[in-house]
DNA sequence: ATGTATGCAAAACATTTGCACCTGG
DNA sequence: CCAGGTGCAAATGTTTTGCATACAT
């Protein structure tokens, strides 16, 4: 049960912090803005100041229960953190966030860092493209 | 002579964008953000807008004389386009920047794009860590 | 009760834009 | 001369912060 992950990192069960966790966990997209999660939060009817949605989500990456990344164009997205390390490939029309994990770009890198001589802290490693799927409104651009 | 590559692009050769071209060639850092540029102005004389080293770098941009890297932290480096590709190592401690290109990084990519459906259209690598040269800040922090 | 959390509004940044004035070709 | 460029200030979009109030423990 989340209550108790909340708990562990030091914070208080609220219900704005309840709520947000939820939100995560049931949304259908695994990837969402401060923005996202905000509207959503209206939506069910909740209560919830922006303010309060960055602040807990700033604090559930420290925890470790969310990782926040950094997307082109300065916003950034926030997705539960499963524990299991991945990049991303996002479709610059439609807006789609798929994940992967390449175990060789991964060795590469600390292979880069070692020669460097840097000692690696973190990476930053997005694609992006155009997805091909027939949803994808890029098939109806002029 | 740079005043060719401008009108090559199609904008005037203006004291703004030379003064900002030669500070990209001959600074002694080849990324700088905006507002480093501004400062660098500002420092030679020069009585330039903020906005219009913006105007200026995002139609460098376009021209492709320039390229633009979205780094942690919501700001924007800015580097002169030499023409071959590269991604970036970033030290945490003392912002050191480093260059570097690696073939099976970049072939892993468009593999992972097939894989995924996608067709690339460009892609963000930085890695952060910290350096271990003698000068970096990190050695004194307790 | 008491230290945390929250909501709201204001502040802080990075970047963009509107507009009247200036300037390169 | 005149389209395009620039400075300045105001607007934007995103994220952070100050502060008085509300809540979890």
């Amino acid at each position: 049960m989340e209550r108790s992950e909340l708990r562990k990192a030091g914070l208080k069960v609220t219900l704005p912090r309840m709520r947000i966790l939820t939100i995560l966990e049931s949304s259908g997209h695994r990837h969402m803005s401060a923005e996202d999660i905000y509207k959503s939060l209206l939506d069910s009817g909740e209560d919830i100041g922006l303010a309060t949605v960055y602040r807990v989500l700033t604090q559930f990456e420290t925890a470790g229960l969310v990782s926040r990344h950094n997307f082109e164009g300065g916003h950034s997205v926030f997705e539960l953190d499963t524990g299991v390390h991945h990049d991303h490939i996002v479709c610059n029309d439609c807006g789609r966030i798929e994940e992967f994990m390449n175990p060789v770009i991964e060795n590469q890198q600390e292979k880069i860092a070692k020669e460097h001589g840097f000692s690696l802290a973190a990476h930053s490693m997005i694609l992006y493209g155009r997805c091909l799927t027939p949803d994808c409104p890029h098939l109806d651009k002029k």
